[in-house]
DNA sequence: CTCCTATAGTTTCATTTGCAACCAGCATAG
DNA sequence: CTATGCTGGTTGCAAATGAAACTATAGGAG
């Protein structure tokens, strides 16, 4: 199965971008017009609703491969709107504890089943083998690339 | 396999977004450094060798879906690198027709077969059969989305 | 303690992005 | 032919992004 030509349609890498930016596009809007909020700053509250004792941007950072300079003003946006709260990190006074307010409750148990809906109509034509076995192969090529980037990135 | 609690990692927009700015960054970065493309202006490139009698700004466009601008400033740059060249296209004077120039088709050259290597790498534990199925699988999402775009979408 | 280095998070700045306004050529209606 | 609206492409501007500098605190090593 080795080509020597390349169509960039056949091409995986476009293809996996291409679709991508269709979901995204997709996915981006409808938490914009519905709740306000960019991607970044639903990822945040998707990880701090995770972690209901609290978490440090830098965790969130490392989580979802989100520069800290995101995620930093995603926080700060989600504070100035009230939907999560700041407390001190007793063991270290550097960073704090990010938690979702009453409000960011609120707000998190009203999004998700929208976003549940949105991924099911998006993925409406598969079956759950199928979705699993698509996971498994995203998951596989994290981790070569996770792996690789050890060895070989110059980064 | 309905959820009512969602895990941000286990939400395949998500994942899909992170597997692929993870392939994208890759990508990114072994372009630039080998050859000094952005990934737009290797996508050009791509496109026009596909037609070797020629192709318009748009029809590059309409095909990637990025954005005019986008391939505006890749086809400036390949074209100040004298990679790319613009014959007038007879038909209608506002565009142009792009094809490679005899530099460019030689980049084009030694660039394919890096892109296939890179990608054999980054798929390197699936089977074809399992690469096929993939492919589909985002085929048939691409499909659902601009579908559903006609109908519903607000642009 | 006091230095020195390292880390969490913010701010600054330069770059990248994409919408919107724009210009030029086309095409249809009268 | 000429007015009107449309399309291909570029330019201007405002918003988003991310690297690097900066601030404040940690955590040793002497």
């Amino acid at each position: 199965m080795t080509k020597q030509s390349l169509r960039l349609d056949d091409f995986l890498p476009y293809r996996l971008s291409f679709t991508t930016n269709l979901v995204s596009e997709t996915v981006a809007s409808a938490y914009e017009q519905a709740f306000g909020l960019r991607i970044a700053e639903w990822r945040v509250i998707a990880v701090v609703a995770e972690s209901p004792q609290g978490v440090t941007q830098q965790a969130i950072g490392l989580k979802t491969r989100m520069d800290k300079v995101t995620v930093s003003r995603a926080a700060a946006s989600l504070i100035a709107r009230t939907l999560l709260e700041r407390r001190p990190h007793d063991a270290d006074q550097r960073s704090h504890l990010l938690t979702l307010s009453a409000e960011g409750e609120a707000l998190y148990s009203a999004i998700v089943p929208k976003a549940l809906a949105l991924e099911r109509q998006i993925f409406s034509r598969f079956s759950a083998a199928e979705i699993a076995r698509f996971d498994a192969m995203l998951r596989q090529i994290d981790a070569i690339l996770l792996e690789g980037a050890a060895a070989a990135a110059p980064t």
